[in-house]
RNA sequence: GGAGGCGUCGCCUAGUCCGGUCUAUGGCGCCGCACUGCUAAUGCGGUUUGGGUUUAACGCCCAUCGCGAGUUCAAAUCUCGCCGCCUCCGCCA
């Protein structure tokens, strides 16, 4: 959730960051009225329970009083006065009740709403949908399969050729859109897997291997439950979730602490399986390992102080970029538009690798500043001198498995079926240059 | 899965049996001040979090003793449900 300050001070800021995302901007209005029924219905309740306390603190010495009366008179006079009290002290507790459940009620109404309303957007994201993404660079040039004299193969053909997946079998067992890595596929994941973490390591990061259930309070504080809800596989009988990114348990790992801004920044690197039940996705990326149900994924995850959110930003988008160059494929960053970000993200920068099959850019990463929107809903704070305010969180992929092997393979390809392999990876393969197709 | 124990404002801890004097005790840590060549020690004061009100500041009010509900004029304290942790037993990679 966004400042509570921002809508009560400048409620124009978050109608104008609505009007980019082109989402509801009456919203705004409900809101303005909800919170301050809620503070009032507060402030009545807080009024009553005030009265009821301090007439509360009466019974008890008068009930002593009582028990010392010497004579029936100053008995008699006591209990009357005790009697008074009383009956005022119940007509007190009736209405502090009904007070307080109004209150209750009050706040439910208006913490529904707040939950409801995306992060406000960065000024500088493009303002429009899926399509009006700013490309903001290019780099590396996609092959001229022409000049080298032949067709390129896709992914799936090449990793057949390899024994390193399988789709068919992947669906005899569990369904479309799971897949099976095997041999030199399973290799490669395991090396990207090293390689990813030897480059995170050395930046900063603390390697993590997370849950990949979590409870709904998690799936919730990182704000998957809202628009994103129908891509989430949800365990009924024992009510949890399976995560679509390690960013959920890496964010939901500090809820409700406190941390010194001297500590600042905390970065992770998450490795976990990832789960998408990519709904609405039907007849889209139906070959091969593009859009899969299950996959894995090396995550980075940031806490750092809000005044430090958008330089850290970018320092996740050039570790991103580190390690796509390191793999020498040709791909382009962009800046994702206000209508794709997503609730929780006030900006988005994508990188997208280029498939020579589909002659295009696809995703491989995504960073995202969800500045202080998270660590509102999870109630993460920092302490700076004698002030605790939330802090910000921002995530990016490292490496999502599937769509990298995808890229390497098509990229990397030889006539024959073999596939080179990139410089900066094969020490984690052992020295292995190569792939080569067995007959 | 079974039996027992436990959960208090950073950490440890008193309080819970028997409801009001809890505005939650004490120690450690931390912050400020004093004293002191420096440090240490000592003394004094402060130190949960969230909300509201005021905001020039001080302050005042409400909630918060794992979470929720109930009983009561009144709940850290009594009742019920849930969650978590520990010990033992069973099962298990």
């Amino acid at each position: 959730m966004i400042d509570p300050q921002i809508l009560r001070t400048d409620p124009d800021r978050i109608r104008e960051s609505q009007r980019r995302r082109g989402e509801d901007v009456t919203v705004v209005d409900r809101l303005i009225e909800a919170d301050s029924a809620k503070r009032a219905a507060q402030a009545h309740f807080d009024e009553l329970r005030n009265q009821q306390k301090l007439i509360g603190k009466e019974i008890g010495p008068l009930q002593g009083a009582l028990k010392k009366a010497s004579d029936d008179t100053a008995k008699a006079a006591a209990q009357a006065e005790l009697d008074a009290l009383m009956a005022k002290a119940t007509d007190l507790a009736d209405r502090t009740k009904a007070a307080e459940a109004a209150a209750n009620e009050q706040a439910e109404v208006t913490d529904a709403l707040w939950l409801q309303l995306a992060n406000l957007v960065n000024l500088d994201s493009p303002v429009g949908g899926e399509e009006d993404f700013v490309t903001l660079e290019h780099v590396g040039t996609p092959r001229d399969f022409a000049a080298d004299g032949f067709e390129p193969r896709d992914h799936l053909e090449i990793g057949e050729m390899l024994g390193a997946i399988d789709t068919v079998r992947g669906a005899k067992v569990s369904g479309s859109r799971f897949f099976y890595l095997r041999g030199v596929g399973a290799q490669l994941e395991f090396a990207l897997l090293n390689m990813a973490m030897a480059q995170a390591t050395a930046n900063g990061f603390i390697p993590m291997i997370t849950p990949s259930l979590v409870l709904p309070s998690a799936m919730d504080g990182t704000g998957f439950l809202g628009q994103a809800a129908e891509n989430v596989y949800r365990v009924e009988a024992d009510d949890l979730y399976l995560v679509g990114t390690s960013e959920v348990p890496l964010a939901a790992y500090h809820a409700d602490e406190i941390i010194d801004a001297k500590e600042l920044p905390i970065r992770y690197a998450g490795w976990s399986s990832c789960f998408r039940r990519e709904a609405g996705t039907y007849g889209k990326d139906t070959r091969g390992i593009i859009r899969v149900h299950q996959f894995d994924k090396v995550e980075m995850f940031v806490y750092c102080d809000p005044a430090d959110a958008e330089n850290e930003h970018q320092r996740l988008l050039q570790w991103e970029k580190d390690f796509i160059d390191a793999l020498e494929i040709p791909y382009r960053v962009i800046d994702v538009a206000t209508g794709d970000l997503g609730s929780s993200a006030a900006r988005k920068f994508d990188i997208e690798a280029w498939i020579p099959t589909q002659d295009t850019y696809r995703e491989v990463t995504s960073t995202s500043n969800t500045t202080e929107f998270q660590a509102r809903r999870l109630k993460i704070r920092m302490r700076d001198g004698d002030k605790t305010q939330p802090l910000a969180t921002l995530n990016g992929t490292l490496v999502a498995m599937p769509r990298i092997i995808v890229a390497i393979l098509e990229n990397h390809q030889q006539a024959d079926g073999s596939v080179v392999i990139p410089q900066a990876l094969r020490p984690f393969l052992g020295g292995v240059s190569a792939f080569t197709p067995k007959g």
